[in-house]
DNA sequence: CAAGTATAATGACCATAGTCAGTGACTTAA
DNA sequence: TTAAGTCACTGACTATGGTCATTATACTTG
């Protein structure tokens, strides 16, 4: 267990993390992340560029993190809405709707650009990845649930087992969304990724 | 129709570009992507930095340019094998089989660090993605033939169209390519793969 | 052949991500 | 209180992708 008191050292040092952090999201927010260089954002911060260093890695290293902070916030937000389906409604239709709508957040929340960095973030692992493809992640327990109510409701064959299923759901929509960025703009997410999943649960059901 | 005739001076100029790529090629297999400047390109190759851009826009289309020779040769090779099935096989075993073939490509021929530079180069670099990417490549037009053959032979289902389903498997593989490439060592690519076509291949039979 | 033109090639230069040896304010132990 | 030690912080510096005004030289034309 960690110490929890700060001395007034450690207080400035998370003070001076916060400010390059909220600098750097203003300014990305404003010019996007091509056009923000370090050097802007420790100018505004108010901080050298090697203190930038002490907390960040890189500067892929922040915009990972902020958008990582970003997506962990949606997960609540995914689970309340799975939570406002009624008990007997099918677990295909639940997937179906979740699906759809994480991938309205990806487009229009978060967006292309964010996304880029993070699969970009992801591959090059210059990031701590748990937090978004870790198994213990709260969206692959959201659908261990719904698969698992499939499998109870006899809507989905058990020749799989239910990790078996949950993982290939989420891995299809990451390499939907990573063929997205690669041609983005010419690619519309949503669509291709609701045809790839009805493909997937026609394969999935029962008999 | 360009000239044929060359003259002293663009045949040097040729022969420069030549100097430049295959001095990169080489640097490249030894190094990686990363780990070689064009300062060293054009040091190898004798030339100056100028002369580099002179002959490419930048270092990702230098990068551009190998991959599309290097997937041209990839496609010929899967081509020859498919040629290899007798005329009454079944549509969802050549699948099966092509798939695993370059499967075993990406992971022994290729293998991880060079399937991960060039998955990094798609999303991070501004490279013409289209020999890889581009609905004109080979492999497109292969899985196009198996996939028509299939619905042929009435073994899968018509409501798509054969150019979705094409995309569909190709976008899969290259999905699941991604994650191997995240979760290295942590992750078999080729039962993943396998698994993953089993419920697309169940999905998409007739009935 | 001489003068003019086109272009391949040059390398000093720029912008920006990232490094690191050094500094001094703060903490700790006597 | 004070000396020793720690660590957040600094900014000059490096590395590297890319630019551009200039130069060298092959080609063309009169």
């Amino acid at each position: 267990m960690k110490n929890l008191k700060l001395n007034n050292r450690q207080a400035k040092a998370i003070e001076t993390k916060a400010k390059i952090y909220d600098s750097a999201d203003q300014l990305f927010r404003t010019y996007g992340f091509d056009h923000v260089s370090v050097d802007s954002i420790v100018e505004k911060a108010g901080v050298s560029k090697g203190s930038f260093y002490v907390h960040f890695d890189s500067k892929n290293s922040l915009i990972s993190a902020l958008a990582t902070d970003f997506v962990a916030r949606l997960d609540l937000d995914y689970k309340s809405f799975l939570e406002s389906f009624p008990p007997n409604a099918m677990a295909s239709e639940i997937l179906l709707s979740i699906v759809g709508k994480i991938v309205d957040v990806l487009t229009l929340t978060i967006g292309y650009n964010s996304m880029k960095i993070i699969y970009e973030a992801l591959i090059t692992r210059t990031i701590n990845t748990d937090p978004i493809v870790g198994y213990d992640r709260e969206l692959y327990k959201m659908f261990n649930e719904i698969i698992k109510k499939g499998i109870d409701q006899q809507e989905f064959q058990t020749e799989m087992t239910i990790d078996t299923i949950t993982k290939h759901c989420i891995m299809a929509i990451r390499g939907i969304t990573y063929e997205w960025c690669i041609r983005y703009p010419d690619f519309d997410l949503k669509s291709e990724v609701l045809i790839h999943f009805k493909i997937l649960l026609n394969g999935l059901k029962k008999q």
